[in-house]
Formats: C-alpha cells, sequence, structure tokens
RNA sequence: GCGGGUGUAGCCGAACUGGUAUAGGCGCCAGAUUUAGGAUCUGGUGGGUUUUGCCCAUUGGGGGUUCGAGUCCCUCCACCCGCACCA
C-alpha cells in the first residue's frame, strides 16, 4: 500500500476527536492566542472549495502557534440566521429549523473531513435558543444606552423579499440577495445610533493591523467631513432652515435654497400657488426607485416652493426650491444652492435659470463652477481672503451673529435594525399602549412562535403577525394588554458578537464571564471575506463599543488583526443565444461571444438581443485543436472566463470530491499553494495533482511501500551530511519565516525542495525527518501525524516544539559572485562569503571572458559588494 | 465619474532593504520502467544560434532616475473590487 489518505485521514480526525487534542482552557502559564474565521452561514449547497482556504490558512496558524507554546483558542461555528432557509420554506413549507439543522451537519461534517483543529466543544449556532437569549439580551443593553429607537422612516422595500432592507443589503437599487427591484416605502423601523460612534469608529481604524483598503473603506463609508451648519430664516414663517456645508466660505454666493422633497417644512413655505405642484413632484419622488434615481444623476429635477428664506450674509431673500438631488438623510436635507462652486448646484441654477454669482476668484464661472481654493470676492468683509481663511472667518462670524457654527458630518447614517421576515431572532419587546417596553430579562429568550406558512404577505405586515396568540401577551408588569414586536432582526445581529460568545460558550448565567473575556480577547487574528468591509466589521465593531462603555468587555476594538483571503474562482464556458425568454423548444440560435455587443440592457448580435449561456467544465466538447466548443455545435467556439464560483455558472467544485479524490491534507495544500493569501486565483483541477505528488514523495521517503508491511526505511542516526544539515537549516529557517508572515505557499515550494534533495546524496537522519515532519504539521496534519507515528511516537504531534535551526548552519562558506560590466551579467565565481572588496575586484579583472568585454580599457568606474557582486563600468 | 487593487513563462506563481528575473507547481517534450495505458523515476522546457559553447531579448505599453530597476518616479493601457448627486 502507498499513501493513502482515505485510510490515515479519518483516522486521524477520530483520533483527534477523541482525545479532546484541540479542547482549549484558561492557563496563565502560557500567552493566549486567538485565531478566528468568520464563521459561515450554512447554505443548502453545502461548502464549495472557497470555504476551506481562509479556515486552512487559520488552521495553519492555530497549529503552528500550539507548537509555539501558544494557548490556543480556535472555534467554529454557524451564522444560521437568515434569508436562504426562509425563502426555501416559503418554496417548500419546510421549517427552516429543520433545514437549517440539516445544513449544519453538511457544513460540519464537511468541515470535519478537513481536518480543522477547532475546539468543537465551543460551537455555536446563533439559531439556538442559549444563544438567541443573549442576543436579545445585548439589544436590550443597547436599548438601556437609548441607542436603540423606533423611527417612521423611508425604507427599502423588496416585493420580491416581502421585506425591507438595510441600504448596505440595496446594491444599484436591487437587492443583494436574488437582485429583485427594491421601492421606498415609510414604515416604522428599528434604529441603532451607530452614528452616536462615528468618531470612534473612525479614530479607533488607526490602531488596527487591518489592510489598509478595507480601513479607507470603513473610513468612507463613514464618511466624515467637517464644515458649518448654517441657520437661514424663512420669510413669513417662524422657522429656520439648517443646512450643513463644507463650503461656508461661499455663502454670499448662494442663491437660492433646495430642500429634499421629504424635507419636513416642505408643506409650510410652499406658497398656494405652488402647492400643486410641489405636491406632484413630491409623490413623483417617492415613486422613483433607487435605480431610476442612479439613472438619471444628469439630469436635474426641482420645483420652486414659492417660499423665500434670507441669506445671512447678504441679508438677501433667496427662493426655496425643493428638488430630489439633495438627500433627504444626509446633513439636514437642505442645502444651500452655490452655483458658482458647486456641480450640481450650476447644472440646476443654468436649468432653472437661477442667479449665479462668483464669490471665490480663480475659476471661469460663466462657462463651470469652480470648486477649488482661491480668493474671496463679492464676499463683504471677506474679501480677499484665501479659501481657507475665509472659511475660517465664516464659521467665527456664524456663530458671532447666532446664524450658524462649525460643524461636522458623517455619511453613515443610523443602522436600520429589523426586518419583516421570520427566521430571525425576536425583538424582546412587547408595545403597551404604543410604548415599547422591554421583555424582563427572567423571559428571556423570547422565542419564535411555530408557522406553517411563511410566505411574504405582501402588504407590509410580517409572518409573525400572522399568530395573534404569539403577537397578542400581556404586561408582566401591569397586567394589561400587550403585543409583541411584529418584526425580527437582521442576520448581522448574531455575529456581532459571536467571537465573545466563543470564549464562553456553555455559559448559562452570562453570555461570557468577565473572566474568560479578559484572558482571551482581542482576537488575534482574524480572517474573512473581503465583501464584509463596511458590514459585519462595522456592525461588530459599534456593538464592541457599546459593550465596552457598558463595561461587558475590556477591549476597545474586537479584532486586532485582520486578513481578508482571496476568493477562489472558478473556469467556466460561456456562449449566447438568442432565446432571451428561457422558452423550451423552437429554433434557437447560438453565438460566440466575439459577435456579441454590449448593450445597455444585455447583449446583441446585429440588433437581436441574445443571451449568455454557461456550460460546466464536464459539458463541454474539445476541438481538433484542443479549443472549448459546444457539445452539439462545434463551431461554437466557448468563451474562457474566470469568475467567483455559483451554481448558474457551472463551475463549483465541492470539497467533497477533491477529499474522495485526493484526500484533505491535498486540499489543504493546494489551497494554499494557488498564490498568496489574499489574493484571488481559479481553481485548477490538474494542479492539485501536483501537491498530491509531494505527499506521495514525502511518503515514499520514509516508507517503503514496496515491501509487504510497508516497513519505514532504513534512516540515517547520525547527524547527516553537511549539505543534509544545511539544507534543513534553510528549511527550518524559511518555512517558519513564510508562516509567521502568512506566506504558506512559498512555504510548501521550501518543503518540496526538502523532499526533492534531501536524499540526494545519502540516506535521510531521522533526526532531520522528524523535524521535516513537525514543519509539515500545520499544512498537512493528517500525513504528518501518521508518519511521526510510524517514527515510533506514541502521542499527537500537535504539541511538540517547533523546530529550531542554527544560524552558523545556514550560512555557506563559498558563494556565488556575479560580475557585470556596464550592468550586464558576464562571468561567476564561486568566492569565500568573507571575501574583501580587493579580492573580489582582482578576481573579477582575472576573468578572460569580462577581459574580453573590456577590450583591453581601464574600467571608469567600479561597483563592488562582496560577496554578492563586481560591476565593471567602462 | 471618484477611490482602491492587480498586471512576471502556455497557466498558477517566486524574487528580503534596488544587485544572477522566472524558485516551486501545473502543462508540454524526451528517456527509463511497463504487454499497453496509468502511475512512478530522470532530464529538458524565454528566443536565436554555428548547441560541452556563444549571442540576444524579456516583468502590460512608453519615458525617466541609477553603475544597476520586476522593485523608485512620471505617463498611458487593460482587468478586478468598492463608492456613486454625501453639499
Amino acid at each position: 500500500m502507498t499513501y493513502n489518505p482515505r485510510v490515515i485521514e479519518p483516522k486521524w480526525q477520530q483520533y483527534w476527536l477523541e482525545h479532546e487534542t484541540f479542547k482549549a482552557g484558561i492557563d496563565r502559564d502560557r500567552p493566549k492566542y486567538y485565531v478566528l474565521d468568520m464563521f459561515p452561514y450554512p447554505s443548502g449547497d453545502g461548502l464549495h472549495v472557497g470555504h476551506p482556504e481562509g479556515y486552512t490558512a487559520t488552521d495553519i496558524v492555530a497549529r503552528y502557534k500550539r507548537m509555539r507554546g501558544f494557548n490556543v483558542l480556535h472555534p467554529m461555528g454557524w451564522d444560521a440566521f437568515g434569508l436562504p432557509a426562509e425563502q426555501y420554506a416559503v418554496e417548500t413549507g419546510t421549517h427552516p429549523r429543520e433545514t437549517t439543522s440539516r445544513n449544519i451537519e453538511t457544513f460540519k461534517r464537511q468541515i470535519q473531513s478537513l481536518g480543522f483543529s477547532y475546539d468543537w466543544s465551543r460551537e455555536i449556532d446563533t439559531t439556538d435558543p442559549g444563544y438567541v437569549k443573549w442576543t436579545q439580551w445585548i439589544f436590550q443593553e443597547i436599548h438601556k444606552l437609548g441607542l436603540a429607537y423606533e423611527a417612521e422612516i423611508p425604507v427599502n422595500w423588496c416585493p420580491a423579499l416581502g421585506t425591507v432592507l438595510a441600504n448596505e443589503e440595496v446594491i444599484d437599487g436591487k437587492s443583494e440577495r436574488g437582485g429583485y427591484p427594491v421601492i421606498r416605502v415609510p414604515l416604522k423601523q428599528w434604529m441603532l445610533k451607530i452614528t452616536a460612534y462615528a468618531e470612534r469608529l473612525l479614530a479607533d481604524l488607526d490602531d488596527l493591523d487591518w489592510p489598509e483598503p478595507i480601513k479607507k473603506l470603513q473610513r468612507d463609508w463613514i464618511g466624515r467631513s467637517e464644515g458649518a451648519e448654517i441657520i437661514f430664516d424663512v420669510v413669513g414663517h417662524d422657522v429656520t432652515i439648517d443646512v450643513f456645508t463644507t463650503r461656508h466660505d461661499t455663502l454670499f454666493g448662494a442663491t437660492y435654497m433646495v430642500l429634499a422633497p421629504e424635507h419636513p417644512f416642505v408643506d409650510l413655505v410652499t406658497s398656494d400657488e405652488q402647492r400643486s405642484v410641489v405636491e406632484v413632484y413630491k409623490a413623483e419622488a417617492a415613486r422613483k426607485s433607487e435605480l431610476r434615481r442612479q439613472a438619471e444623476l444628469d439630469e436635474k429635477t426641482g420645483v420652486p416652493t414659492g417660499g423665500f428664506c434670507i441669506n445671512p450674509a447678504t441679508g438677501e431673500n433667496i427662493p426655496i426650491w425643493i428638488a430630489d438631488y439633495v438627500l433627504a438623510h444626509y446633513g439636514t436635507g437642505a442645502v444651500m444652492g452655490v452655483p458658482a462652486h458647486d456641480p450640481r448646484d450650476y447644472a440646476f441654477a443654468t436649468q432653472f435659470g437661477l442667479p449665479i454669482v462668483e464669490v471665490v476668484s480663480g475659476g471661469d464661472v460663466a462657462n463651470e463652477a469652480f470648486t477649488g481654493d482661491g480668493t474671496a470676492v463679492n464676499s463683504g468683509f471677506m474679501n480677499g481672503l484665501s479659501t481657507p481663511e475665509a472659511k475660517k472667518a465664516t464659521a467665527d462670524w456664524l456663530e458671532q451673529h447666532g446664524h450658524g457654527k462649525a460643524a461636522v458630518s458623517f455619511k453613515m447614517r443610523d443602522w436600520l435594525f429589523s426586518r419583516q421576515r421570520y427566521w430571525g431572532e425576536p425583538f424582546p419587546v412587547i408595545h403597551v399602549d404604543g410604548e415599547a417596553k422591554l421583555v424582563p430579562f427572567d423571559e428571556l429568550p423570547v422565542l419564535l412562535p411555530d408557522l406553517d406558512n411563511f410566505a411574504p404577505s405582501g402588504d407590509f405586515t410580517t409572518p409573525l403577525e400572522r399568530v395573534p396568540e404569539w403577537i397578542n401577551t400581556t404586561d408582566p408588569e401591569t397586567g394589561r394588554p400587550a403585543v409583541r414586536d411584529k418584526n425580527t432582526m437582521p442576520q448581522w445581529a448574531g455575529s456581532c458578537w459571536y467571537y465573545l460568545r466563543f470564549v464562553d460558550p456553555n455559559n448559562q448565567q452570562v453570555a461570557w464571564s468577565q473572566e474568560a473575556e479578559r484572558y482571551w480577547m482581542p482576537v488575534d487574528l482574524y480572517v474573512g471575506g473581503a465583501e464584509h468591509a463596511t458590514l459585519h466589521l462595522l456592525y461588530a465593531r459599534f456593538w464592541h463599543k457599546v459593550l465596552f462603555d457598558l463595561g461587558h468587555v475590556s477591549t476597545h476594538e474586537p479584532f486586532q488583526r485582520l486578513i481578508n483571503q482571496g476568493m477562489v474562482q472558478g473556469f467556466s464556458y460561456r456562449y449566447y443565444d438568442d432565446n432571451v425568454d428561457d422558452a423550451d423548444g423552437g429554433e434557437v440560435r447560438r453565438f460566440q461571444a466575439k459577435h456579441v455587443q454590449p448593450t445597455l440592457e444585455g447583449a446583441e448580435v446585429d440588433g437581436i438581443p441574445v443571451k449568455p449561456r454557461w456550460l460546466a467544465m464536464s459539458e463541454i466538447a474539445r476541438d481538433s485543436e484542443g479549443r472549448a466548443v459546444h457539445p452539439d455545435d462545434h463551431d461554437i467556439l466557448l468563451e474562457e472566463v474566470i469568475e467567483k464560483m455559483s451554481k448558474s455558472r457551472g463551475n463549483v467544485i465541492n470539497p467533497d470530491d477533491v477529499v474522495a479524490a485526493y484526500g484533505a491534507d491535498s486540499l489543504r495544500l493546494y489551497e494554499m499553494f494557488m498564490g498568496p493569501l489574499e489574493k484571488a486565483a481559479p481553481w485548477s483541477t490538474e494542479g492539485i495533482a501536483g501537491v498530491y505528488r509531494f505527499l506521495q514523495k514525502a511518503w515514499r521517503l520514509l516508507i517503503d511501500d514496496r515491501a509487504e508491511q510497508e516497513p519505514l526505511k532504513e534512516l540515517a542516526e547520525d547527524a547527516g551530511t553537511p549539505a543534509q544539515v544545511r539544507l534543513t537549516a534553510l528549511t527550518v529557517k524559511g518555512v517558519t519565516e513564510d508562516i509567521e508572515a502568512l506566506r504558506f505557499n512559498t512555504a510548501i515550494s521550501k518543503l518540496m525542495i526538502w523532499v526533492r534533495d534531501i536524499a540526494k546524496e545519502g540516506t535521510v537522519p531521522r533526526e532531520h525527518a522528524e523535524t521535516f515532519l513537525l514543519l509539515l504539521a500545520p499544512l498537512a496534519p493528517h500525513i504528518a501525524e501518521e508518519l511521526w507515528a510510524r517514527l515510533g511516537h506514541a502521542t499527537t504531534l500537535a504539541y511538540e516544539p517547533w523546530p529550531q535551526h542554527d544560524e552558523a548552519a545556514v550560512r555557506a562558506e563559498t558563494a556565488t559572485m556575479v560580475v557585470q560590466v556596464n550592468g550586464k551579467l558576464r562571468d561567476t565565481f564561486e568566492v569565500a562569503v568573507d571575501i574583501n572588496e580587493e579580492e573580489a575586484i582582482a578576481t573579477a579583472m582575472s576573468s578572460e571572458k569580462v577581459q574580453s568585454f573590456l577590450s583591453g580599457a581601464d574600467p571608469k568606474r567600479v561597483i563592488a559588494k562582496p560577496p554578492k557582486f563586481v560591476n565593471l563600468v567602462v
């Protein structure tokens, strides 16, 4: 028998489980290391090869850190509430609880088959009542701080999903999941005041060891800008309109005022003559989908209200308009129109004939808005000031005259925290006489009622409202009739704090003990996809800071170091056909990609609309030249596309198949060998054969697989030849450095070189073989354990000390010295590493080849860095 | 449109602070072994050439700094990812 992962992998997985090899507990004698994966949503499709990429990386680090003496916390769990299970319930009537537990079972089996060193005694399921209880408790804690409130606001309503979505879940006017259209309707919603933490969420990013692009994404999402709030008196009414602007220095150029159509004062300031047009415009704006709004960015629409306000700087009356280019939810929902110095205002003013007054010189406002810095003109007391000076002067003037003050505004909005869905955490809240009251702590968790129809109602009512016996309850305090909250929390709720539950997952009394939290937190390494840059990672940071303020956690930030693994992509094969309606039967014409023109709605060939089609790798045919072609029509060349794996593209690789064919160690190794962890790369079915061969070679290096009992090969009991000593020392040094830097691809290539070369000039010394197995263990743990055992060790190598190398052994005695003439390589020498400059130059000059390039002349200049190189310049 | 990232062989990729570009793997070619195929092992694999050798080119394109550039600077191009009227 040769290397057989199908036998040894289940054996060691069993061993680790039975011996609880990776169970972690508080141990103050060892430094702790908390390494965490973004836990998965257990979808019905099971794991695909993208999941294990990050999991393998964290597992390597976890195993490596254990061997370096760290007490490692490495847990796994399930983010199990969410839309897909509920959608499935809508379609099939299967209770999401059933779907969820089945999916979890599949995920767990698959993850365990890959040999990850999770402490399974800490497994978490966010839908478990024992977990929901504490999610609800945290909501109540947030509520007690006044950070949760209900508001009637226009929300993103998705008719197809029957729910509202957070702004972050709406992409290009369509739902992130499913791509259904989204419209805006006002509904009463729970909001979390994340904006109260904007300043800290921004500032504390500085100290995090996160990828800079992710930090920038969060900074931009938070969107802090400094400017001023300016108060405009409204003519004829006893109200003021506040605006936020970053260009308060242009106040003298504000020639009109624009309110968002949803602004609360619109009705008040509208004159009787204008009332009907304003009403029409408001209605249109409300109906407009996000998609259309964004498609029409260039054309500005709006109507005058007939009302006026007073520019506090000029004292002049300026007209008040409404226009949907002003966003209701940013700043104050009102903007002062300064056409000369803002391109949007310029377009608006030009279109509606509003006056354009230059107040900063430096541009040509007859042609376009000038947005740069310049010198204030037409600006009364500020004339002659530079733009920064003018801003300061305006802020001071506003404050002195009671017309406003310097102010800061954020792009980030409060977090819309309720969903009109079933499969989520119920709010631990009852409503008594229209007042929201928290459910007493000892009644937590508030569990979902059972349901047999999960379909969305389509009329803005929620699934929970259909269970009157659950909705209707009594206030335990007063005995008065009350109703439960009809909404559920969004999927983010459970993932906002799971990393805290992992430190003390079975605690019945508290969400986590202070002792466990102080010992384990923060997470030292967090690995997951970049798609969570602004959602999960911002929400979790927000909750963490709230919990910090309440004294429940001891760190400001939850995740000290973050790595984004790249996507594992797949090869897919594409062509087009003209069956755009997906009709059955009939004549269908196929086209290859090069004839297809992209259009606004899709694609076309010679004016005929066409639709892309994908073929799975297993379905394609090859023509005589080996090109991918359509199986039924070899004239249709298929376009090879590298893209995200998805069912619709037919390019999904199932890890079960890979494990069955090559084993978990090969899968792990290949995922890491594909390239840098952060970089996306396409899965190659051939590529995995290479790492499989490497493991086979490693096996045969130590095992005589031709002999009957597959005995251990003869190993040398001495220290090895100098070359072997150096090779092993170099490998220890290189692999250690690479793992520390998460460069697993180069670590693997160094191990490959070791296997290739160690037996070149003699028998493998036992000592070296053991060192190799320890280096291999984090990456390919099953084979390492098996060979370790066969070398005569009775217990797991999971806690063996990590190999050290001798610096002296790494140092070579000679080096290759390069001689260049005019920067071009002309000769090389083996020289002693301690050669001095003089000797190096003399050696270089002694070369006949070099002399021939010098053609007799003396070099004008000599640059020597012994023992690396000598460069002769003529 | 704005912001960020990436670009090295047929493919995935390596190259520490500027110092022999292309390590390692895949694929391909040849040889060995084998009844054959597969598997395995050995060697080769940028181009040219008069082939134990010699010469030349090359890191998306162009330009620059430097004795020397994949690496630094400018500029252009392609692809990917965010954001998108944020006043």
